[in-house]
DNA sequence: ATACTATATGAACGATCGGTCGTTTAGTTT
DNA sequence: AAACTAAACGACCGATCGTTCATATAGTAT
């Protein structure tokens, strides 16, 4: 049953789409992206994608998924192994700058480009990619605020509050390392979210000095 | 000779033209918006804009000097009437939040589209987008480092640093209350550089409490 | 009135878009 | 071997893309 050579075949090529699809749309967006770039860019035939998605926007909310489903397993999963409090927020921020300098995707960020993208066209991609930002949010907040409980951080910092500072830094750094062709943006992005964390923590031992 | 009806008339299609590109630019991107759409957008036929522009290129360059031109007027003319230092500093931020919740463009901010757009291909329209965002922030930096110099920020403010800060926080504001149809994130992004400035600003009564 | 120029149009072009359809290939089941 | 199924293909469709071109209109110059 499982062992279907038919059904494998087909599940290999879905994943080898969708990682393709995420990556060109990293580029071009989820709408520039074409069926025609994206067949001959893993040379395979255009109808071909219609035996596994009924249309385009199919697609696009399964490239959503598997672009989150990269992010959870490079950046979140990955930064959870820092102790619980603000090493782990702070060890989220540098997963991130480490998954852009480490050019896992050709266009930086699948998220920053699809959500300027969708964040004005109403439809179920921009729907699909506003509660992956809010689930990406929330897990900022939540960490934040452990940090707070923990006593990391002082007691009247609001977790939102930091989770958007935080979020805001992060996503500049890419777009800017790109736009102006010069990693001077994630030295900004570390050091910013660093003194701001710093600022914020009783303890100096808990993050590094620069 | 600078009365000519034709030229005048020429002048008005032009402006008339390179606003609307703007507007529909700031939602769809330069590439992402048709002439078809444009044309109809303004009542005119898609055969007219080449007697004004060569392609479709030329188009987007000069929207985008269009767009460089609109944020002076909208936001760093008011601004720069605040005193010198930090106070003119954050008269920037809020003159860009302003821009923004006063939906000026339906599509929020134009240069953070276009920005996240171009940055990864090559080409004429990258590199004006490129140059004008470098402008945007030599302004920042300059205004911040006045802001060091006239004594209303601590001398240790490094002002590349409070630029890249004040940009990034500035700019996901517009992205996260598009994206999630709530205003929450011009309070928090308005709040961030406020407590940012406070505390690298030895005298408290420069800026609003909050 | 005539010649000239800037502005605008409608019809058409080749290229590409997302999508359909009938067929073939590869692998499973009986 | 025959029947069946999932996956992939080539050919083709109407729509839209940016662009060209011959022409018409509007305003200036002689």
């Amino acid at each position: 049953m499982t062992d279907d050579g038919r059904l494998l075949r087909g599940r290999r090529s879905r994943e080898a789409i969708l990682g393709q699809a995420v990556s060109l749309a990293s580029v071009e967006g989820l709408d520039g992206l074409s069926l025609s770039r994206l067949a001959t860019a893993l040379g395979i035939s255009k109808s071909g994608f219609f035996a596994h998605w009924r249309d385009k926007e199919q697609l696009q909310l399964d490239a959503v998924d598997w672009a989150v489903r990269q992010w959870t397993e490079r950046i979140i999963s990955p930064a959870l192994h820092a102790p619980r409090g603000v090493r782990r927020l702070f060890a989220l921020h540098e997963a991130r700058l480490r998954f852009y300098t480490d050019r896992v995707l050709p266009g930086g960020c699948f998220f920053l480009t699809v959500q300027t993208e969708f964040d004005d066209r109403p439809g179920p991609v921009r729907e699909r990619v506003s509660q992956a930002m809010r689930d990406w949010l929330a897990l900022l907040r939540r960490v934040a605020a452990e940090a707070v409980e923990c006593g990391d951080l002082r007691p009247d910092v609001d977790p939102a509050q930091l989770a958007y500072e935080i979020e805001a830094l992060g996503e500049l750094a890419v777009a800017h390392s790109r736009l102006f062709r010069e990693p001077q943006a994630i030295t900004y992005s570390r050091r910013a979210v660093l003194q701001r964390l710093r600022a914020l923590c009783p303890d100096p031992a808990l993050l590094p000095e620069d």
